[in-house]
DNA sequence: TATGTTGTATTAAAGTATTAGTACAATATA
DNA sequence: TATATTGTACTAATACTTTAATACAACATA
């Protein structure tokens, strides 16, 4: 019987980094987004949920929640959860070309402005996915 | 007469940006490094003439070039001055790993919430560089 | 050595960020 | 409709960040 490899969503906080809880959910969230753990339409856990096996405040977790809403990242409804985003079936070619563009523009910039090549910039965003 | 590019380093701060006035510092001499405006052993200008040409106080200065210094981009001598750090004309690999990546994940995550692949990033990218 | 230059240390004020406690509101569903 | 589930609003306590005022210390050099 071959191994499985577990890709369940485990959330964990480092109490001593300093790193504010709320950033941290944020980061975990999307990491597990680029890795592929989690894909559009998945449901998070519920603020109280995560709110109790991380040991904080459920307006903590919401907090996380939130800032994902608002970089389009998570979509909330009050009553059902908090989703990763589906945008992708509702918008039409064109729209998500200028979306990808309007992504992607102000990313390249920013790394050209540090120096880094195309390369790096391929390489470095392969090894985040990979 | 052909007209000269004015190379000097100019350092100014957007009062109205929210954007801590040492952070600006340190962004501006980080910016002036990558596009070759600083060199190894150039001189910063002092604490005092700094913040008075930027109407701030000198320990303001001097923690963006405290920052510098932990991040191994200048070095310090009292009673001499603030430099350009002798060893590296880039900035330190370990530092533009860190911005790098503080680049890319948000980039990537968006990107996926928008239903975007690897794939389609990378030709994206490739063909917005061109 | 005396003086002026450079960065540094200490402290305090003001603002901002972070988190939790408590109560509330919207939605789903039995 | 009643109830449980979901996220939200408001508030307050605490800690951290940012900046400046003031005084100090190290170094260069006349």
């Amino acid at each position: 019987m071959a191994a499985e490899v577990d890709t369940t969503l485990r959330f964990s906080l480092d109490l001593k980094s300093g790193v504010p809880y709320y950033k941290q959910v944020i980061l975990q969230v999307e990491m597990a987004i680029v890795d592929g753990r989690l894909e559009n339409g998945d449901q998070l856990p519920t603020v109280r949920s995560l709110a109790v096996s991380l040991k904080i405040n459920p307006n903590t977790v919401a907090r996380a929640y939130n800032e994902l809403e608002i970089r389009g990242i998570v979509n909330t409804q009050q009553g059902t959860g908090t989703f990763i985003s589906d945008k992708k079936i509702e918008l039409p070619e064109v729209e998500k070309e200028r979306i990808l563009s309007e992504l992607t523009r102000p990313y390249l910039s920013n790394a050209r402005a540090y120096g880094f090549t195309l390369e790096e910039l391929i390489k470095h965003l392969q090894s985040m996915a990979g």
